[in-house]
RNA sequence: GGUACCAUAGCUCAGUUGGUAGAGCAACGGACUGAAAAUCCGUGUGUCCCCGGUUCGAUUCCUGGUGGUACCA
């Protein structure tokens, strides 16, 4: 049966070179599941595949959008499924990588059908949301969607606008919409995820900031200023280079505010991952352990 | 060796006229279904250096240690 390959895990752990490794060894392609590396004005900052990486392996979903274009975990799905019919032809085994664990469920596990946002309703409840605050929304969503309303977070204004939006899109409530099933998939599913000691792996998040800094990340930020406001840009590393142009603090300030704010992504995909329970948990540098594992779960020959 | 000052959270320090303690930085936990590297919620983690004394009660006052810093020898 075909596999796909799960590796994933806390930014900086060493998902990329680990997945570069074990794809040329397999003679097989790696889908990216960053939703940040798809963006292809910024590869520095997201610590996307080095060329050399990408000329090794055959890298789909990396630098294949522009900071200016819409995507969604939704539009992840659709197109990696389709992608994994077209690699199954020639391949047994994909290998898919990345810490964006929204996008990694939407292709394990699928997301519910939920029609697309009609631009007018968004921009109109964006503006509510600017002009009146969060109040007027959630009075709506309480008449348009009772069961979400108890459930949402009301400070969460995200949630709240977009469980608006999808209501008054699809003239029906959102948490009917909500069906929480896991899709099926036709091939075999092996989460890997990769951690280290907390220790280790904040200084190696720390070194590979100050690194980012040595080939270029602020010159790579200042040619996106002009385009803060693009939501790929809402990313941490680009956030504090930016408030750094704009006069609001210091260089230093900003290198250690990114430093931290990457330690608090990576615990956070911590406390997501942990919960799931098809994952394998494997130090990235035990190489030989994760190999045997996949061997005897796959049943593939050396 | 003498004198003075200091010892409180992981770090830098504040504080309690005696009722077991707090700020910044750092750290930690959680939620999560079309913007997700987003967004939101939550947590002080402590032998107040140690042994005694005074006191109803000591982190606070006192004796003696220990460690540190400065100055004098």
């Amino acid at each position: 049966m075909n596999t796909l390959l799960v590796f994933t895990g806390p930014t900086g752990v060493g998902k990329t070179s680990l997945s570069v490794d074990f794809a040329k060894k397999l003679g097989v392609p790696i889908i990216s599941a960053d939703s940040r590396q798809f963006y292809r004005e910024i590869p520095i900052g997201t610590a996307a595949p080095k060329k050399s990486e990408m000329k090794r392996v055959k890298h789909y979903f990396i630098g294949n959008l522009s900071v200016k274009d819409y995507y969604n975990a939704s539009m992840f799905e659709e197109e990696v499924m389709d992608l994994l019919t077209e690699l199954y032809s020639k391949h047994h085994v994909v290998i898919i990588t990345g810490g964006s664990m929204m996008y990694l469920d939407a292709v394990c596990k699928g997301i519910d059908e939920i029609p697309a946002i009609d631009p007018e309703i968004r921009m109109t409840l964006k503006k509510l949301y600017e002009e009146k605050g969060i109040n007027p929304i959630l009075d709506k969503l309480e008449v348009v969607d009772p069961i979400f309303f108890r459930h949402v977070e009301g400070k969460n204004h995200k949630r709240v606008i977009h469980a608006l939006e999808v209501c008054l899109t699809a003239n029906q409530p959102y948490s009917l919409m909500r069906k929480n099933v896991i899709k099926y998939r036709p091939f075999k599913i092996i989460k890997i995820g990769l951690t280290r000691e907390r220790e280790e792996l904040y200084e190696r998040i720390n070194r590979r900031v100050d690194k980012m800094m040595d080939t270029g990340f602020l010159k790579e930020a200042r040619k996106m200023y002009p385009f803060r406001n693009f939501n790929a840009l809402n990313t941490v590393g680009y956030k504090e280079l930016f408030s750094y142009l704009a006069g609001e603090c210091t260089l230093s300030f900003a290198v250690k505010k990114i430093k931290k704010n990457t330690r608090i992504y990576a615990r956070k995909q911590m406390s997501w991952l942990k919960k799931d329970k098809d994952i394998t948990w494997f130090n990235p540098d035990d190489v030989q352990g994760i190999w045997d594992f996949i061997f005897t779960t796959t049943g593939l020959l050396k």
